[in-house]
DNA sequence: CAAAGTTATTATGAATTCAAAATTCCATCC
DNA sequence: GGATGGAATTTTGAATTCATAATAACTTTG
């Protein structure tokens, strides 16, 4: 299943950037300077201005003609928007997962989401974040949609450097491990329609809008 | 509303490779000449290589490293997998579009609407088509989620060189006929669910699909 | 002292160059 | 005759170079 490794230099480079974005090393509306980071990672310009441009496709970078590279801003608009995006992305990944998937994936999904409420009792929310996300991940593969898969992760990527504060309230809480109960029951019985519609709704979403740090938003404009 | 001008030589480039592949001069799997391009172009290697992997990185191209950039394969798969994504995508600009589009907008679509019911009556293939593009279009332009936007005209860039049957039977297009009576009604009442609802379901990508001229198909394996 | 103009410096956009990998072509061998 | 091996050629990947636009620094002037 894993791919043939496609080691380009610029597409190193570009995941180097990111990283540099995700780690806040860069932060939103920076200048990305180019001497700079060539003598860093030992490359040329040449690799690295492909990189910024494939970055701009992708949407972590802004490029203005003549005056250089900015990692993005992102305003909360922005962030809103993406978080509708991926959850019509995950409604679709449901209903086609119901069409698709495995009795052993299903399986599995069902042990995880065992694993979510034993997290959630015991008020784990680390282990409960990490289990939701192989939840959500086991549903969109199984969609078996390569076109989605890639949307998917390149949104996610964007809003990565986004920090949340973690607190959660019981309510919210309780209520997405309702929706997962939910989830799980229409993905059992493969109901795409009830699970694509449980997924779009899902507050984890919303939720974590509603409880993102509000520095990123629009007061950055230079 | 409209933007500045980033008129970026390798944007310029990776139009017209678009315009080659979409006008079928450059085939599915074809390879892509970097020379002959250059020198038809005019432009050095470095713009257009910037354009292969920003094109690359659009899902319109594939990079094999050491061994050149192809003309992406599409697969009748691939394409199905698109569609459904646009699907998921018009739904989601349906319900945003309830909650933001004006008055005026609406009586805009409404007024599209009359004139695909009247190019439905005469059986105006062409023109049908052309005013429904128009209604799909005002909808997704009124969710004012401009990532949604721009991922869907990249997802319908993708697909744009598959060439369809223009067969379409009656019972089909009497059926999108009354979709869009629903969309109207579903739109006028600002009823999102519903309206999403219909837009995913709506027929006219499945259709499509359906109607699909299957040259595209696996066949083309080198 | 502030504003405007001018020069110097730096950064960007794109062409060119160079090294390494892949492909082609041809000779040789079985 | 087909397969194998090995130069010659072509193509790709990446660094370097060059021209131009933008920015910074510095005068000059009101």
């Amino acid at each position: 299943m894993s791919k043939i490794q496609h080691r380009n230099l610029y597409r190193e480079v570009a995941d180097r950037i990111l990283d540099l974005i995700e780690q806040g090393e860069l932060a939103s509306g920076d200048r990305i300077p180019e001497r700079e980071l060539c003598e860093r990672f030992g490359v040329s310009r040449t690799p690295l201005r492909e990189a910024l441009k494939v970055l701009a496709s992708e949407g972590s970078v802004e490029l203005l003609p003549n005056r250089g590279a900015r990692v993005r801003q992102l305003t909360l608009k922005m962030v809103k928007d993406t978080y509708d995006l991926m959850g019509a992305l995950e409604g679709l990944a449901g209903e086609l997962a119901c069409q698709h998937i495995t009795d052993e994936k299903i399986a599995e999904i069902r042990e995880l989401h065992g694993s979510l409420l034993g997290h959630y009792r015991s008020r784990e929310l680390a282990d409960y974040f990490r289990v939701n996300r192989q939840i959500h991940e086991g549903i969109l593969a199984a969609s078996h949609n390569e076109a989605l898969l890639e949307m998917y992760s390149n949104l996610s990527q964007r809003v990565k450097r986004v920090r949340y504060s973690k607190q959660m309230t019981d309510a919210f809480w309780q209520q997405a491990v309702e929706d997962h109960q939910a989830m799980i029951e229409a993905l059992e019985q493969r109901d795409g329609r009830r699970l694509g519609q449980i997924l779009r709704d899902h507050l984890s979403n919303k939720l974590e809008v509603a409880s993102m740090d509000d520095a990123i938003d629009d007061r950055q404009r230079a």
